[in-house]
This record gives C-alpha cells, sequence and structure tokens, in this order.
DNA sequence: GGGCAAGCGGAAAGACTTCCTCCACTTTCG
DNA sequence: CGAAAGTGGAGGAAGTCTTTCCGCTTGCCC
C-alpha cells in the first residue's frame, strides 16, 4: 500500500526533509479535501500537515496543481488495490468486494470527483495513462464477477464507482473518523447483501449496529458541543 | 405532498405574495443547501428562490433562523411520507422501501444532517416535537418490516437513516439533477435487493445502467465545459 | 377603485476569509 | 563545515459574504 509518487518534481530528487514533507502535505490534502470539498482553504492542509504555507506553494505551485498530485496518486493506488484484489481473491467476485473494500480506506472515490470536477487540463498523459490503467484493472474484476455469475448482470461499472464514492464520502455531522469508517465498510456489506432478510439465514454484518439513541448521541443528528 | 409551514411568523399571517416568497425561498433554501453545504451564500438561495436577498433577511433574520425553517419543514415531510407509505402498502417491508424511496424524493436526509450540525439551539419544543414525531414513524416502520421476518434483523434505524443519506446526497461532479435523482433511485434498488446474483432470476432493477464510457461523458469524471 | 400598510429589489458599506509572496533563519549532505 | 536547499509565518492584496437602507411596487380592505 505505498502509491508513491516519483520523489522527482520533473528533475532534481528532492531533499530527504522535503520528500517527506511533499508526502506529509499530500496525504493531508486527499483528507482535507474529502471533508471540506476542493475549496478547502491551502492553509488548512499545510497545518494538517505539519508545515508551513509557504512549503505547500514551493512544492505545488497553485491549487490546481496540488489537486492534480491528489487525483494522480488516487489514480495509482487504485490500480494497486485493484491489483492485489485480483491477486488475493481467487472468487472473482470476493475479489471485487475486496477491492470495494480497500478503495474506501483510501478514500480515493471521496475525493476523486470532487476535484475532477474542478481541474481544467485533464487531457495530459501522465493523468490519462493512470486513469486508463486503473479503470482496466476494475473493469477486470466486474468482467470476472459477471462472468462467474455471482454479479448481478444488470450492475455496470458506474454503479460499481458511483455506489463507491456515496460509501466513502464522510457522513455529515459530528462522529469520529473511525466510526464514520466502520460504518461504511458496514454499509458497503449491506449492499452486498440486500436488505432483504436470506431465507437460509443472514451472514452476519459486522460494525456498530446503532440504534436511533446511539445514533442521536454519537451521530450527525446530534446536537452539538 | 404540501408538508406546509404553517402561514404564521408568531403573529400576523402573511400577505399572499410574501406567504408565497416564503415558501420559494425555503424551497431554495433546501437545495442550495443540498449542493452546496450549510455556507452557501444567501444570497445564492435568494437568486434561486427568483427574489431579492432583502426578501430573505425580512422573512429569516438571520443564517440559522433560515437554516431552522428547512429542517423543522423536513421533519414534517418526514413523518408525512412515512405515514402514507405505511398506509398505502399493506406489506412492511415493501411500505419501508417506499419510505426511503420518497425520503430521496424530498432530500430529506440530505439536508437535514448538514444543517443540524450547525445550529445551535436544536432544544426548542417546535423542533423537538417534529422530530419525535418523524422518527417514531420510522420507527414503526422498521419494526413492522422486522416483524414480518423480511427486513435483516441486524439492519438498525441508524442503518437506515445514514443510508438514505448516503443515496439522497448529489453525486459530486457535473451531471444532471435528473440523472443524480434516477441514479439515487437505482442505487437504492441494488441496496435492497443486494449485489449478488440472486440464484432464482433476477429482479430487474431500473434506472440508467451506465457504462465507463457514458460515466466519463455525463459523469462525475467528465472533463467538465 | 382608491388609499395605504406591507412588501419588494438591489446597491453598497463593512466584516471576514483566503491567497500568495517575501525574507531571515534552519537543515541536509557532499 | 559550508553552500545549497529548504523552512515558517507575517501581512498586504484580492476576493467573498453579510446586512442594512431606501425609494418604488403590490395586495388588500373599505
Amino acid at each position: 500500500m505505498t502509491g508513491d509518487i516519483p520523489a522527482v518534481d520533473g528533475d532534481r530528487p528532492l531533499r530527504a526533509d522535503a520528500r517527506r514533507n511533499r508526502d506529509q502535505i499530500l496525504g493531508a490534502a486527499r483528507d482535507v479535501f474529502v471533508e471540506h470539498g476542493a475549496n478547502a482553504p491551502l492553509e488548512l492542509i499545510a497545518k494538517r500537515a505539519g508545515t508551513g504555507i509557504a512549503t505547500l506553494y514551493r512544492r505545488f505551485p497553485d491549487r490546481a496543481a496540488l489537486m492534480r498530485a491528489v487525483v494522480l496518486q488516487a489514480w495509482r493506488r487504485t490500480e494497486e488495490i485493484a491489483t492485489s484484489a485480483a491477486d488475493e481473491e481467487p472468487d472473482p467476485f470476493r475479489a471485487l468486494i475486496h477491492y470495494m473494500h480497500s478503495a474506501l480506506d483510501i478514500r480515493v472515490a471521496a475525493v476523486v470527483p470532487a476535484l475532477l470536477a474542478e481541474i481544467a487540463e485533464l487531457d495530459d498523459v501522465e493523468m490519462q495513462t493512470a486513469r486508463g490503467r486503473a479503470a482496466q484493472r476494475v473493469q477486470a474484476l466486474i468482467d470476472g464477477a459477471h462472468r462467474s455469475g455471482a454479479l448481478r448482470p444488470d450492475v455496470t461499472f458506474a454503479d460499481i464507482g458511483l455506489l463507491v464514492v456515496r460509501l466513502s464520502r464522510p457522513l455529515p455531522g459530528s462522529m469520529s473518523r473511525e466510526l464514520n469508517d466502520e460504518l461504511a465498510h458496514r454499509h458497503l456489506q449491506l449492499l452486498v447483501h440486500g436488505l432483504r432478510a436470506e431465507p437460509d439465514g443472514d451472514v452476519k454484518i459486522q460494525g456498530p449496529a446503532l440504534s436511533l439513541e446511539e445514533l442521536n448521541r454519537s451521530g450527525p443528528l446530534a446536537p452539538p458541543r
């Protein structure tokens, strides 16, 4: 799960500390964009990364460059997790589901569409190939699951992609990051199995099964502070 | 599906045109908050409602008052649709699903949590009762579906509520409102039935089954403009 | 159908937020 | 150890959003 961006900006390799800061910024940017949208203040990203604002600007000349780097990293990680899901799970349906769970973990689907809508130049080669490679891997997972007969035939690429988007965006409100993540995985399981009780006994769904009261206490409907 | 707010602000009834504008503003506020978040410019809401900004301020002294009114209306409509779902569908499981589809239509779940997180005083009586009545109706739907044995036993109130939130928030990107809504309903159907192919032949899922290419052309990953 | 209270829109002042550069100081590494 | 590379944060510029004010319009009651 390294998903690294090459250490170069185009020419000279970065000094070790600079490289470290660059990665911190990229990670912080992903989280902040996910939580606050594509217009989040860059200063917040810098703070979250534990660096000054100038460091961010030195590495990424403007907001668009930062977004582009985040998206690029996201595509590359997507390719990685899709590949390893296919490698690790012999059963094609389970491989697809495994991929979806991993996608929730890296928050890729929550950040990519929100940023892409704001970037002007998508036609650059580096981006196109990263995106193409990722899409190809995911499509292969879906095709495999379809061929095996386990995946509903009318489920398309867009359905899988968009459902992951829906699941990975944080729920509004004051709940903790941990609870949010657990609920995302729980809801993915519900999606996989469906809401209807299964006649031959239900597979047990994991994750926090919150009542109305518990939801109020810790959730998005809670009276804040 | 009227879900009206009483025509009074507390004392004198509003003049007919003012009443009309107030409703317009409330509707526009719901949509704008859904699409742009709780910090959306109030001027945008006024414009969407087809009124001047002053009209908005005359009716709602500040942002919090407007939010409060939107949330209050949302709770009241929730009660309505939960009630009519129970009335119209004899089968308890189908009644619950019917309710969830209606909830997507009125966008209630997309707007309420985002706003509630920002409002300070939730403890006022009017709000509490509206909320309590809505919650009670929904809980009744869930209980009924559980009792009938058709709903998975480990599905809780929070699951239903939060899944509706996930489904009703618009997907990021440039897709049209119509497509967005159709996809929300489609994905709800997938959630109900599950991703796995059903052994005894699949129920046909309605709505736009987009391929990767179609998604790119019209969707959140599309190169914009 | 006339009078007037109620309602209206939009301009603009002011508060607040965010961007982004500049420079004196610190760190890495050959 | 010294030069090149990297750093943080202050602060002016630019932009966004809020909120009020006032001359004009509209619905409503007699």
